[in-house]
DNA sequence: ATTCATCTTGAACATTGTTCATTTTCGAGC
DNA sequence: GCTCGAAAATGAACAATGTTCAAGATGAAT
């Protein structure tokens, strides 16, 4: 009938129910972890049957990860959003806005990383490459902080920056036992940047 | 027969076969990686039945869970095994290490990492006890370079600096888009951990 | 040799990912 | 409206894999 730019009837039912099984599969990831994903929770939540989860992203596993390239993005997007008018600041920022994320969305930030592929199958390369740019992302302000710096030295340097920002924040929020709470996390994180930027030469602010 | 304390036949059999499945599970992780584990595998390559690995380990998380406690103290023995001479030089040697493990039983880490328990079973305490033990291995060289600090602020000082590296490493290895050779990587920590030295107030070497 | 506790076995079961022949849906042309 | 065909949806059946347990095998003690 109505034909306006492709988006007939039809389509319209079948994004919607993708958007649907996503969203379901991001709920049960993030309330009960990678590990205890379903098909069948998902199509039964979804009120659908186990052969259209397959319709719709050809294995399991392709839910998965589409479910991780929307973290991604998600976190791309609240990184992006940090302010950038002061470079310290800004970095600052990224870390605090990373240890957020985390905090907010621990499990699906865990699948992100924990997720492997069966046998040798490829991990999908424009994940990687999204990943890889969100942790890009403190390349700016220290090109700022850094203006004598070789370019490729302070490419290194941001992604290494960033890595190490993952790591205490994965680990910290790891430790059950000690227990270390968000805000104590976010001190120390402060301090390590801090630190780490007076040693890259770095004025205090 | 004999009974020379407690080591009947029947114990040396149940002891041997234990290593033997711990070692079947270990070799299979490190080559297939920890996904592609399974009982059966691990049952036929020790010429036993699935109900042995059962009596043994209870359930096969049991077994993975070995596998990973004998992870982390084969890691805490080669941190350990750094000289500890120059407080400076066995920090980076303690990156060093930790990189080589991280390349040499790059699936073996990851198993310590990212296995999750199912639903909410509690994560066994005596191995976050041993990692945080090993994260600690910073410490002491920590507090010889920082002699007027706070301890307790000593200490956050080392687990946080450990847990960079580890994020630095684990994330390095991981894009394989970029391929960082570890040598690349080592130059990379070494470099780090100088700047953040540097950071704290510690002349350099 | 007998006995008994313990260990071992593997078939059966339970859970969960995957396939595919069949049925249903829905838009297009008449 | 009706018919037809392509596309989608279905869910039973299958495959892979974790788990249990009744029955048999083993070995130490007497």
């Amino acid at each position: 009938m109505n034909n306006v730019q492709d988006e007939s009837r039809r389509d319209r039912k079948k994004i919607a129910r993708r958007v649907l099984l996503i969203e379901i599969g991001r709920r049960l990831i993030a309330t009960k972890g990678l590990r205890s994903l379903k098909v069948r929770d998902v199509a039964e939540a979804a009120e659908c049957s186990i052969g259209s989860v397959y319709n719709e992203f050809g294995d399991f596993d392709g839910l998965i990860l589409t479910v991780n390239r929307e973290t991604v993005q998600a976190l791309t997007a609240r990184l992006r959003a940090v302010p950038a008018d002061d470079p310290v600041r800004q970095l600052h920022g990224l870390a605090d806005a990373y240890l957020g994320f985390a905090t907010e969305r621990a499990n699906l930030l865990r699948s992100l990383f924990e997720h492997r592929m069966e046998d040798d199958r490829p991990f999908p390369e424009d994940i990687l490459a999204m990943v890889m740019e969100a942790f890009a992302l403190m390349h700016a302000p220290l090109v700022r902080l850094l203006p004598d710096r070789d370019a490729s030295d302070v490419a290194l340097l941001s992604r290494m920056m960033f890595s190490a920002v993952h790591g205490i924040i994965s680990l910290g929020l790891e430790e059950r036992m000690v227990a270390v709470p968000p805000e104590r996390l976010r001190e120390r994180l402060a301090q390590f940047i801090d630190t780490h930027l007076a040693g890259l030469g770095v004025p205090r602010g």
